[in-house]
DNA sequence: AAGGCGGGGTG
DNA sequence: CACCCAGCCTT
């Protein structure tokens, strides 16, 4: 069998079968109990490179907080961004504020419903144009994201690799000729949710309960569990940091906004240095800065893995009794660090520890 | 075309 | 540990 073995079978059999299996086996997700676009919206830029299990929590808070465009155009950032603390990828908090703020400019606050608009939006590309208009506004519209890409490639016996643009073009046009000629939000989420809980990753599909078995390219040849090709992957890079827990003598904590960087650009974070220091080196770095130490005191050292790099951290607690007023950051109380500033995860440690001095 | 961008679940 | 997740943006 061949990718033209798979074009030629019967578009209503697979989409009678996908769509059966999906009625029966589909999970409960709140944001399939809506239409609504803006709802819709948020699910996708959510589900973004992130389990469904972790959305889902985020995603009840955000609505029930920020539940129209026009909330979202008028949110203080660091209020946003508070809503979006351990969810990761911080731009898609800041794109979609961005994005809100277009509709209501550019669109007169109407959602846009064409793929071209869709796609002039912050944060919104190829897969979440399709999805929201499939979805939200029935349109003939595929929505092509990991999950599709690794069940279309099996389906299919596409043995090229499937990060490649020429691979996607090639699955999105198959994707398309299958298109049923109603349900098509439902034909949209059903093959993710193949993908999802049938067709899965590490060569480990259950192709036993596949209402697409006897469709399946890969299957019939047995190569479902060497499709899709794995790319290889480079290694990451190791970062050393000294994490300065800052404290004057009203128990307030030092912290900074992280502007320059792209990454985890938007947060909040302790004093940071790019390398480890010992307590001498700290001692002279900050009365260079001219800050007066009362004392300091080793933390327990962590590491924090991203998906592109790792941070070996050393830490110290230091309690100063004056500092310089033009500082590139600023005091606050432990209770309003934990209230209103975000933090990235990498940091979580050294938050719990500030949490403890809490009196 | 390739790499940056978070954090967590899973085997 | 490595892989991958309802991807997008910049270079």
């Amino acid at each position: 069998m061949s990718v033209g073995d798979f074009r030629a079978i019967k578009a209503e059999l697979f989409q009678k079968r996908v769509l059966d299996w999906y009625d029966v086996s589909k999970r409960q997700m709140p944001w399939r109990e809506t239409k609504n676009p803006y709802f819709i919206w948020i699910s996708e830029i959510m589900l973004q490179q992130t389990r469904v299990e972790t959305v889902i929590p985020y995603y009840e808070r955000f609505i029930k907080n920020i539940p129209t465009i026009e909330a979202l155009a008028q949110i203080d950032e660091d209020e946003l961004l508070k809503y979006w603390e351990g969810l990761g990828y911080y731009s898609r908090a800041r794109n979609l504020q961005k994005a809100a703020k277009q509709i209501i400019e550019v669109h007169a606050g109407v959602f846009p419903r064409n793929r071209n608009e869709l796609e002039n939006l912050a944060g919104i590309g190829p897969y979440t144009a399709g999805a929201i208009l499939s979805i939200a506004f029935d349109k003939r519209e595929v929505a092509i994201d990991g999950n599709v890409l690794r069940v279309f490639a099996r389906l299919s016996g596409i043995r090229e690799d499937i990060s490649k643009p020429a691979t996607i073009k090639q699955i999105t046009h198959l994707v398309e000729e299958l298109i049923p000629s109603s349900r098509n939000g439902d034909y949209t989420q059903s093959l993710m949710e193949l993908g999802a809980t049938i067709c899965l990753p590490n060569g480990k599909p259950l192709c036993k309960q596949c209402p697409l078995k006897e469709l399946c390219v890969a299957k019939n040849e047995s190569l479902q569990e060497l499709i899709p090709l794995k790319t290889m992957k480079k290694k990451r890079t190791i970062q050393q940091k000294t994490i300065l827990v800052i404290m004057n003598e009203d128990n307030q904590v030092f912290i900074r906004k992280r502007i320059e960087d792209g990454l985890l650009k938007g947060m909040w974070e302790f004093m940071m240095m790019d390398s480890h220091l010992s307590v001498e080196e700290v001692i002279t770095s900050l009365e260079k800065q001219y800050f007066q130490i009362k004392q300091i005191l080793p933390l327990l050292p962590s590491t924090h893995i991203f998906s592109h790099l790792e941070w070996e951290m050393k830490a110290y607690k230091i309690v100063v009794n004056q500092y310089p007023k033009d500082l590139d950051g600023m005091f606050v109380s432990i209770q309003s660090l934990i209230k209103e500033y975000s933090l990235p995860t990498a940091l979580k440690a050294y938050k719990d520890y500030v949490k403890e001095q809490m009196k």
